[in-house]
Order: C-alpha cells, then sequence, then structure tokens
DNA sequence: CCAAAAGTGTTGTGTGTACACCCATGA
DNA sequence: TCATGGGTGTACACACAACACTTTTGG
C-alpha cells in the first residue's frame, strides 16, 4: 500500500525501557538484538512502528510483547519523552516516543516474531559505550536518571520484588538504583512507617544466616510521603 | 508538493506552553486564537509542523516566534511529553511534542503571519474547560503541575521576574504557582541562603510602603538544595 | 557459643515552622 | 507617630543519620 500527503510527514515509533534486577547483571534493561540495517547485531530497545489509529501507549505494549513476549494488566508504562533528532535514523525521519517500565523478577521474555535475540544487559555497560542502535544509549540513560528519581517518592521499586518479600530485599532495590549502601536500621524504620506502603503477611522467612526476616506484600499505598532522600 | 510513503505515518507538530505572571490575569499562558477549522476561534497553544530535518526543539522555537513574535537566546525550552491520542486532531492523525517555557514580565507578544489573535489566558480559567482546541487543556493542566514541582528544585521561578528583583516579588511568585502562602521571613531566609541564587546589587528599591527592599539579581546557581518544600 | 542478619533504641544535629520582634520608610 | 512591609532572632517540633544494642536464627 501506499500512502500520499501534501506535507511532510515523519515516521512514528514506541520503544519500551524495561528495566529489572537479575541475579547475574544487577541493574538490566530488557534488548533485543537487531537482525536486519541499520545498526545491524547492535542491541535496541523493543518497539516499532505505531500502527495507523492506535494509542501511543497501547502501541508501546503491543512492541514490547510482539518483540519480547513480555505483557500482562499489572504492566504499567511511564512516557519518558519523545526523540527526534533529523538523522538518528539514517533511513527516514523517525520520531521514537519511548516509554519506561519495570518489570519483576520472574519475568521469563522470549524472542518474538522477528526471531531476533532478546536479553538483559547490565545498565553501566550501556550508558557511556556504543553497543546500541540508533540514540537508545541516550535513552537508557535518560530513562535511569527517571527510574533513580522516581524511587524517593513513587513505589516503583516494589515492583522490582516478588508478590511477596522481605525490608532487605526492598533495600537492596534502592542501594542497587541509588549505587550506594543505605542504613539498615533506619531504612527499615522508614519504610514500614509509611502508611499503607506494606503489608506484613505474619510470616517469616529464613535466611542462611542470622534472624529470619519478616515477609511483606505491597500495600495500597502510590506514593512515598515524605519521599526517601537520596543520599 | 506531494509526499509518498509505503508504510502508514503521522503528521508531527511543535507545541509550545508559554507561562508568565501577567499583572491582570495572574499566572497565564499564551496562547493564539484559531483561524480556521477544526476548532476555529478556539484558543490553542502556538504550534505547528515539524519541518523536514528541522530538530524537535528548534521546531518549538520557530512556531513561538512565527506565531507569537516571542524568541530570544535566553529562551530555554523543556519537553513536556508527546500528546498522540488516534483522534485528538479529527482530520488526521497528529502527533504533538509539547515543550514548555516561562517568560519574564517584559515580553510582548504580537500576532504572527498567520494574523490571527493572541492573547495570556489564565491557566485556572483553562484546566477544567471547553475554552481551548484539541487536547490542549489537557497539556496545560500536565504542564501547570510541572512547573509547579519545577519550582521546588530549578532556578524557574527566576525567569518570571525583570532582570533586577526583590526577594517579596520572588515569593510572590511561587505564592502564586502554588497557590498559597508563604512565611515571609522564612522564605527570605531560606532563598538567600542557597548558594549561588541569588546576587545582591547593593541597592534598594522604595515601594509604596514600608521598610525599601533590597535589589538581587539572578546567581549563577541552577538549581536549589536542598529543595523549597511545597507546603 | 559464635557469626550474621533482623530489627529497635538512643542521641546529636540539622531543618522547617511559627511567630515575636526590630528596621526603615511614606503618609 | 503610625501603618506597612522588609528583614532577623528564637524557640519548638520533628526528621534524619549514626551507631549501639537486642533478637533470632544456622553452624
Amino acid at each position: 500500500m501506499t500512502y500520499t500527503s501534501e506535507y511532510p510527514f515523519v515516521y512514528l515509533t514506541a520503544d519500551v525501557l524495561a528495566f529489572a534486577l537479575r541475579p547475574d547483571t544487577g541493574l538490566s534493561v530488557l534488548l533485543v538484538k537487531r537482525g536486519s540495517p541499520p545498526y545491524k547485531g547492535r542491541w535496541a530497545l523493543p518497539g516499532g512502528f505505531v500502527d495507523e489509529r492506535e494509542d501511543l501507549v497501547r502501541a508501546a505494549r503491543r512492541e514490547l510483547r510482539e518483540e519480547t513476549g513480555v505483557s500482562g494488566r499489572r504492566l504499567r508504562l511511564e512516557q519518558l519523552g519523545a526523540y527526534g533528532a533529523p538523522r538518528r535514523d539514517p533511513r527516514h525521519r523517525v520520531v521514537s516516543v519511548a516509554w519506561w517500565t519495570v518489570l519483576g523478577p520472574d519475568v521469563v521474555p522470549a524472542a518474538g516474531d522477528d526471531a531476533g535475540e532478546v536479553a538483559w544487559l547490565p545498565v553501566d555497560e550501556l550508558v557511556g559505550s556504543r553497543r546500541m542502535a540508533f540514540d537508545h544509549a541516550t535513552i537508557v540513560a535518560d530513562g535511569l536518571e527517571r527510574l533513580r528519581s522516581s524511587l524517593e517518592r513513587s513505589t516503583w521499586a516494589l515492583t522490582f520484588l516478588s508478590e511477596e518479600f522481605t525490608v532487605a530485599e526492598l533495600r537492596s532495590v534502592y542501594e542497587t538504583v541509588w549505587g550506594r549502601p543505605l542504613d539498615p536500621g533506619n531504612f527499615q524504620r522508614k519504610v514500614t512507617g509509611v502508611p499503607g506502603l506494606l503489608e506484613d503477611t505474619g510470616r517469616r522467612v529464613g535466611s542462611a544466616r542470622g534472624r529470619p526476616a519478616g515477609l511483606y506484600r505491597p500495600g495500597p499505598a502510590t506514593e512515598i510521603r515524605p519521599p526517601l532522600a537520596r543520599p
């Protein structure tokens, strides 16, 4: 099919920046390996063209599902911004609307219809490097900064964890994303004191050493007030 | 000229949300009256189509200049986000990248080439109303929230004021945008204590009543640390 | 019993808030 | 002299960082 227009136009894509904590690679981003030029063989954010009459966030969800098999009603996408430098794609004028989200530890991606490779890559190997296609390294850097500041007020940190978790695991999320250790005692008091943030299951879980930790579930709170201060 | 494409495409516009404090209307937004359908006669954000090979932020600056006469090297635009609901423009699929900025009190807009009317409209008459074209009321609401939170950490508040100003005028900016009074004494101490935020000119300005206030200039600081807390 | 991790207590330091108070001017 | 707004002082409450200390398990 051929489309015609009297005015200049752009191609519009939706790209998804999905963070997760992986046991082997730490804070990582879900990427697909490009199977065709340009940037063939490089890593790229899952994403693709927005369909006619398709909402932007729906396009992002669809592309994530088609290219990585990741989907679900619980999945929340927040818009990161539009990236539209004239030469960011060497073929055409392509403007990308980037979205970001956080995935839990049990998400298992699967290569999509395009049969490209799918993998988690650690963010600290991506931000300064040239391993990524297009301007996706910039998008990852912007998204990482957004994630870091979001942890102060939002409940996104809980999304990294399983349905039930310990306070130490939640603290580990903050320490990994912020890149610095937090005082265990103060953190404990702080997060258990936020109304509606954590629900105690009453059960405890024994680790290798030490006193068993309490098991918590996410509570109904949607924000952390007052915010957790980044050191 | 006719453009052709084998894939679906979108039209891309750049819209600018310019805030200012006007003596008559308070916190206001710079708008243009649409002279042609759709939404003829309604108010809209200044904006228009992004040219081929034109950077997004340059397009926003150009549209603001062409439609309102507002320009200048000092003008900073920050991206608010992309708005692309399928039916937001009844004619075509149009995705708008919205940008926001703050203008000083001496900016005098002038109707542009399209000869449409240009005016400042107060934000509180816009957010809930149907006076605006397209989804621009949503963009104004999102931008207002962004402005409010930006005042906590950024130096955007200074941009509302003249080159020289008093602490009381700066406080008035915060009170107007946040919609609640602030303690004059505490505000004074706080902002004069932020390193590099304000430079004392040494001069004083006499108002109608009371002790004359010190005159300040913006300093080199680019952020307010620790942030001013919204009450 | 010891090591280790969970969780609580305690205390010093700093910051925001409320408000009293002084200062400098115009009327 | 009074009213008014600019600007400083001060006391209180509260929040946080640091760290000691208790609790509860595995080895």
